[in-house]
DNA sequence: CTGAAAGCGCTTACAG
DNA sequence: CTGAAAGCGCTTACAG
């Protein structure tokens, strides 16, 4: 059996409460006694139980984290992040994949709530899952989940316009847009909006294509194949994300355009990962571990019962020159 | 405050003995009441403390992962396996991201007990941190923890055998070998001594050059150097993953090197991710969902109890033909 | 400075 | 078929 606090009583020759209050470092307690109590913690291997502390406290230094998956490079970074951040403020993960399942992440969030976590930060959509009486503080990164939910984004509007002048200085003539899900509200949209806006201060003509969201990076390709069905002419990609322009940039390769001569590429995530394997790929780069950061710690901050004026934090963005848009 | 069992019992006119019952569907209980009940915990949106009955039960469904970081896309798709898999068997995931820290994973092991988690999955060296009274059921992925430690990994030899004898295939003169740390016994090094056996069968010398494990892909690349400026004649190279390879390519063609033309290289991992955007690049597989699937499941029936024969699981590897070993 | 008692929310023998 | 009581391992007023 797991010695438990009476065992340490036992050895130390001391009442529970006693050993509670050296653990908890509460109260007066003689140097004599804490020595104890300490040496017979170490004596039989004992380790509080966490969950009766929980229990009690109603208090599980517990954080949800719901992501599409960490299969996907930007996600399995936010989230590396986002636990080494909690783990430094003594909290744990629970881990969720959602997998852009909206059933999936329902029980998710159910299941969060049975296991008391004390805050939720959310990477997805959360298709109305939120809405009634919330349940605990949360905290969404890209996602509008309602009203009073704090979100956290790179400066989508900014990276959008970088991306889309980029091209524009870069010579480009027939610039398109490829994006993720239309279907929802996100702040990644503002990195459509941008080049809508940039397009027509340059007296253009803007046109953005549409990929839905898949499970595990198997999106299909035929939205790309149809873009350059209907427009060979293009001359200049502004990707959503980076493995979209990656795989843009091969098909149209396949297709004979020759990068950046032909045709001009420019992603957005620019992860480490990215960024040390395709240092070629001209990108925008989020902020990632600043988004993770302000997303801990605005969510202890709300567990912790202070209020915030601001709903929403808003990072900067920086320009990843690489080769696909030109020397 | 969060609805308990005692106000169900009170809305449904029943005692908190039969909610429990209820709940558990656990001895016989008239469909009149068990239909009450379950309004009743509709009615004020009751959902069971999973810590409490974790605390009573000793079972916490909870599982403790133990990475280097998910910001490594192995690790990320492995992870994001490991979880969804999990999930389906009624687990929840505690993450830890230990970043090749002895100190951080020691620390994680603390937590992990704390927790009560019923086992843990470890994907790291855990320099010895186990060797003592084990605490409770652990099943390694590609490391020997300890003696009586399952360890699932793939056929770490055969994928060596295979990478060797492609670019033996593929006419290689000079094949070198790079692989990870060096310092600790891990299945992985199956992958040298493969590389070694094919080498001498051969008639050729087997040559390994090591990099240091640094957390966040932020390896330095001077082993690399080193390589390229001692073999200047290598024009075949066995990277023990795929960044490495990837980055290894790069070098050697800010080098002048050709690839396949002049130099032929192949990696090891083989994820959904770098087969996505890098299918140039000849790689070995790892069946990650296999390994994923059969650590859980035996990491669970550890935790109910049954014993196993085998200590050890190996699963096929498969080659993946890009165009860096050659047409 | 220290201890006995009650309680966190749940479950399970034990009665009835 | 249902309920009162005790207990999971911890903590915290309340006494002393």
């Amino acid at each position: 059996m797991k010695p438990k606090i009476q065992d340490v009583a036992k050895v130390a020759g001391v009442s529970p409460t006693t050993v509670s209050r050296v653990l908890n470092d509460r109260g007066y307690i003689s140097s004599k006694t804490k020595e104890k109590v300490f040496e017979a913690m170490k004596e039989i291997n004992y380790v509080p139980n966490d969950l009766a502390r929980s229990l009690y406290n109603k208090r599980s230094y517990l954080i949800g984290v719901i992501v599409p998956s960490t299969s996907n490079p930007f996600f399995g970074e936010l989230v590396a992040y986002i636990e080494n951040i909690c783990d430094e403020r003594g909290y744990k993960v629970l881990l969720c994949n959602s997998l852009h399942e909206a059933d999936k992440e329902k029980k998710y969030w159910e299941m969060l709530r049975r296991n008391q976590v004390d805050g939720v930060i959310v990477v997805t959509y959360n298709r109305g899952l939120i809405d009634k009486k919330q349940q605990f503080p949360a905290v969404a990164i890209d996602h509008y989940l309602a009203e009073n939910i704090h979100v956290v984004s790179s400066d989508n509007f900014q990276g959008g316009e970088m991306a889309s002048r980029e091209l524009i200085k870069a010579g480009c003539k027939k610039i398109i847009h490829i994006n993720g899900d239309a279907s929802l509200e996100t702040p990644a949209n503002n990195r459509q909006y941008a080049y809508e806006k940039v397009m027509q201060e340059a007296g253009r003509t803007a046109e953005t294509y549409h990929i839905p969201d898949v499970a595990f990076l198997e999106s299909n390709i035929d939205i790309i194949k149809q873009l350059f069905k209907e427009r060979p002419d293009v001359d200049g990609i502004f990707a959503s994300d980076d493995l979209l322009a990656v795989r843009t940039m091969q098909y149209a390769e396949s297709l004979g355009y020759r990068v950046p001569q032909d045709l001009k590429i420019i992603g957005y995530d620019g992860t480490c990962l990215i960024r040390s394997i395709y240092p070629k790929l001209t990108t925008i780069i989020q902020p990632t571990y600043q988004i993770a950061e302000n997303a801990v710690e605005t969510l202890i901050q709300e567990i912790d019962g202070k209020t915030h004026d601001t709903k929403e934090k808003t990072f900067p963005v920086s320009l990843w020159k690489g080769e696909t848009t030109g020397e």
